[in-house]
DNA sequence: GTATCCATGTAACCAGTTACATGATTGC
DNA sequence: GCAATCATGTAACTGGTTACATGGATAC
């Protein structure tokens, strides 16, 4: 079977919450969403008029005064359904290449020190990745709008999800740093 | 900057344990590494030619008498260089795109019973996962030979680091169908 | 005045996937 | 006889990235 554009359920989810441009679709997975998706604009544009092309998206152009004028997209009948149909299928596997796990692998050719650098500054990104992610939950939590939507358990258990994720990396890097370093002494 | 062939220093590291025919490779990857690295023959050909071609490695027909024929390749000196000067950088950072997180997030449209029907699929597949990692780790640490090889602790890390993986999933599984589940009874 | 943000798009590129093609050998 | 494994490759495709191009508005 083929692999299937996921950018274009991307859209079509978030034109499904409210009717964006495609500025407006990347800003929202630059800052709601990028700790599990990414899109950029080079993807998003030919795939809105795709879509726009197949009707499952409409547009209309919106004239700002003195403001440059945006081309806002809204979701369809048709473009809902398709984003159903998706919904309801199970994800598709996509094989891991992790490229950290890779130069690990291989790292017994270069000097350790090297690598331990490298766990440091990952694990580094990982803790400010937590920190940031810890914070949106709070605020999460205590927005009462945001509770009382059908979504809410949903967008918590994404960033959950991101939690737990960076949580056993930074324990993992220590951990491997303390073996990788122990090893090294013990030669 | 662009984005670096991964599939070049994949090859080469391979080549710098042993020499190998591109089938030999793919079996490689298939079994010792697949939980963190993929690699298809579609792929892994034309770039064992690509790499010859540029002297980074080099290739010997081996004859089997009876046996299909087999192009068995060895890195050389200029090969291991490039090896070196790749695990030297620090990884490249690669936007996540998780496609059941993105599908959870817009899930609030379909019955939470698919959901959650999925998450239990997932959850299914990666204690799965777990349990060969488990068995994995449990032969390598009994194993002598691998333990004196200066690899070894980082091959034990990559283990450790696909068991952490699937633990945290697992549990993450669990929580989600639990508060998906009480927010449907809640409504 | 200059950097940042708003806003839209195209062109080139390429890494990686899938499908197709071929054929010998081994084990059941 | 058939399926699985060994073994190598090509062609077509495409999803996604990067770089380039443009220009107005806003904030410092």
């Amino acid at each position: 079977m083929p692999k299937v554009n996921k950018t274009k359920y991307a859209i079509l989810g978030v034109l499904d919450m409210r009717p964006c441009s495609g500025y407006d679709i990347k800003k929202f997975c630059d800052s709601g969403i990028s700790h599990f998706w990414n899109e950029n604009f080079g993807h998003i544009y030919p795939v809105l008029k795709e879509l726009e092309k197949e009707g499952s998206i409409t547009k209309a152009v919106e004239q700002g005064d003195g403001k440059p004028s945006r081309n806002v997209y809204s979701i369809t009948q048709k473009g809902k359904e398709e984003l159903t149909q998706w919904l309801l299928q199970p994800v598709e596997h996509s094989p891991a290449r992790l490229e950290l796990l890779l130069k690990l692998y291989f790292a017994k050719s270069i000097p350790a020190a090297s690598m331990i650098e490298e766990l440091e500054r990952v694990k580094e990104k990982h803790a400010q990745r937590l920190e940031t992610l810890l914070k949106m939950e709070k605020l999460f939590l205590g927005n009462e709008t945001a509770k009382s939507d059908a979504g809410f358990p949903f967008w918590l258990s994404t960033l959950r999800y991101g939690i737990y994720d960076a949580e056993f990396r930074i324990k993992w890097c220590e951990e491997t740093i303390t073996n990788i370093s122990a090893h090294q002494l013990g030669k």
